[in-house]
DNA sequence: GCCAACGTTGGC
DNA sequence: GCCAACGTTGGC
């Protein structure tokens, strides 16, 4: 069964908008091991993704997305240009991987974290937990249903 | 292996 | 722009 992600990008770097023009991207520049074990262990192709807009005004679930290719070497890594430039990391033995997304659907309106926040059914949300900065997020079935139904709101 | 110092995230 | 919370680094 489909597993259920929300991954945050800031839209001032990639927005939901930009994955309608693209319709798949690399996640790419994720360095943190947790969040890159979620992508190389655990995710599998057609799991859903909550596209949450981080540092954004207001941030929020702006629409949905879904794991396209399972997780490869992430190939900013070993771009000495590149911000995610990892000198360790080798072609033979990469530090980091990324999976690739395509987008599904836009909300007619972003859901704020506001929003999420005053839906008491959401208890159990990560992203609703204080100091809780993890870029990519497992999210449970029934918080995930309960925030389509936010949506038709 | 501890932990202080530092860098980053991200809401506000 | 501020700063709390957190992850990582590196000296010991």
């Amino acid at each position: 069964m489909a597993k259920i992600w929300l991954m945050k990008s800031e839209p001032d770097v990639y927005s939901i908008d930009q994955l309608i023009k693209d319709k798949t991207t690399w996640w790419t520049g994720v360095r943190n091991y947790q969040a890159r074990n979620f992508m190389m262990k655990e995710m599998q192709l057609g799991d859903i993704v909550l596209f949450y807009h981080s540092n954004a005004e207001p941030p929020g679930i702006a629409g949905l997305a879904k794991v396209t290719t399972l997780a490869q070497p992430d190939p900013s890594q070993f771009d000495k240009k590149s911000e995610s430039f990892d000198p360790k990391a080798t072609a033979q033995k990469p530090n980091w991987f990324c999976v690739e997304v395509g987008f599904e659907r836009k909300f007619k309106n972003l859901i704020s974290l506001d929003e999420l926040r005053k839906n008491s059914k959401l208890q159990n949300l990560l992203v609703l937990k204080k100091g809780q900065r993890l870029s990519i997020q497992p999210v449970e079935k029934t918080d995930y249903l309960e925030i389509l139904k936010m949506e038709k709101k």
